[in-house]
DNA sequence: TATTTATTTCGCTATTTCACAAAATAACAA
DNA sequence: TTGTTATTTTGTGAAATAGCGAAATAAATA
């Protein structure tokens, strides 16, 4: 679990996970959006995947990347459970969250 | 932002966060409960006041800690609006009746 | 003013993290 | 087998992080 915290506190990661929400992607096509070497993005990837953040397949030589959302939400509501914060009742609370997400 | 996570991302750090939420301490109460030498706390301190997750005010010579308890609350709901991950609760109300529940 | 208490800052070491270029590996095609 | 593409591993260096003991600071009290 503490894996999972290390693995979102690095914006370039976070950024990684954002772009896996929409749909999987190959390292070559990450690649294309974070601008890293490629070393440098194999490093960012393997701890996200040690995290079990993000699952991996192989396609003949290309390696898929798709996000495992449960992990994340497990994640997500063991921090929410952990300072008894409740959901959010108003969508201003939403609207909120989401600019702040931005920065 | 980026600060939060950086500050959650230390055992120690969500230790000290976590007695916080049920009242608030002086570092040397917090330093009884916590096994890290006077200074190495005061560092962990010096970074949840940082990102925000805790105030401080001064009693004569001791100092009082407490949870920023919003600022969490940010923090986690930028993190599921980021995601898309709905809370089981209202938040999906909401979502449901914005986008006439389509995906 | 001098002392005591609470906490921080200073100076240092060890470990981890992030970044890159170069070399290595995996799968496939010719 | 040789070559091509996609991706990772290796090696290295700079910067950040966590840890400690010793010294410094802030506030209260004698």
């Amino acid at each position: 679990m503490s894996e999972v915290y290390k693995a979102l506190a690095d914006p370039t990661r976070r950024h990684i996970l954002e772009m896996l929400r929409t749909s999987e992607m190959s390292a070559g096509q990450i690649a294309e959006q974070v601008h890293v070497s490629k070393p440098t993005l194999s490093g960012h990837l393997n701890v996200l995947k040690a995290a079990e953040l993000v699952d991996v397949t192989r396609h003949g030589t290309t390696l898929i990347y798709r996000l495992n959302t449960s992990v994340l939400e497990e994640a997500i509501f063991a921090l929410m459970s952990a300072f008894k914060i409740g959901a959010p009742t108003e969508q201003a609370d939403i609207k909120g969250a989401a600019h702040a997400a931005k920065e």
